[in-house]
DNA sequence: CCGTTGACGCCAT
DNA sequence: TATGGCGCCAACG
């Protein structure tokens, strides 16, 4: 039995979308929470994206750290095994990170939206 | 079963 | 510009 989550087929679909998108988020890029809600179809479900961040931790191959919130600030840094962790993850990546906050946003924004189609 | 919370974002004031 | 309210919806107590 065993289900460690209770989702609806529906949604599991929405979670399973959003891993993909993310998996396609460039080296060095970043997008957002909403942009990806938006590209799914659920322009106002951006928490759910969030949501399944949290879920995306027990993938390796989901660089939850590529997603920030519409401002560029590194708001899901607390679910990181450190606080560090996603800092370090994008400046490695070439981000440059200022007080949790991305300094070159707009250049290193990757919108699904329209980068993706 | 109901009320709160939360990796968000848009809109009204 | 800053603050507050609301929509969205799964998980949790």
């Amino acid at each position: 039995m065993s289900k460690t989550i209770s989702l609806n087929d529906k949604n599991k679909d929405f979670f399973h979308s959003v891993y993909e998108v993310v998996r396609l988020i460039p080296k060095g890029r970043v997008t957002s929470y909403g942009a990806i809600a938006k590209y799914l179809g659920s322009a106002r479900s951006s928490r759910m994206v969030g949501w399944a961040m949290n879920n995306a931790h027990d993938l390796n191959d989901v660089p939850a750290h590529r997603v920030v919130n519409r401002n560029g600030l590194l708001t899901g840094k607390m679910h990181f095994s450190t606080p560090l962790t996603m800092e370090n993850l994008l400046k490695e990546e070439g981000v440059v990170v200022l007080n949790d906050q991305i300094v070159n946003f707009a250049q290193v924004y990757w919108d699904p939206n329209r980068e993706l189609l």
